[in-house]
DNA sequence: CATTTGACCGAGT
DNA sequence: GACTCGGCCAAAT
């Protein structure tokens, strides 16, 4: 159907953020894409203001690399959840492994 | 209603 | 691999 329900667009990005499982991750423009809208930076945007009761970490940009500003928060969750990681010599110092933690709906 | 801003993306240099 | 530039979208002011 062509049109979505009126819902906030909030809230629609924090339905796909709800379900993207453990150890796996999604790309903001991915989760742009699965609402019809190329808004990778709008997703962001979201995150930055409601994301905070999210698992906001498991969003990533394109690349696997972590969130700007929020690397070392992120990497707490993925080792805990056992996300795939790839060490780099970023400022960062590690990226996600896409090629194998890329959720797919 | 117009402008600014942002946890972005991809291509080009 | 680093950096710049333009484009795209929605919320906030």
């Amino acid at each position: 159907m062509p049109q979505q329900q009126p819902l906030g667009f909030v809230e629609a990005v924090l339905a796909v953020v709800s379900d993207i499982p453990s150890g796996m991750v999604a790309t903001y423009g991915d989760v742009a894409a699965l609402l019809g809208s190329r808004g990778a930076r709008a997703v962001g945007g979201v995150m930055a203001r409601y994301g905070s009761d999210a698992p906001w970490w498991r969003v990533v940009r394109a690349g696997g690399r972590p969130p700007s500003g929020h690397a070392a928060s992120a990497l707490a969750h993925y080792e805990r959840e056992g996300t795939p990681l790839v060490a780099t010599a970023d400022d960062d110092g590690y990226r996600i492994d896409l090629s194998v933690a890329r959720w797919r709906p």
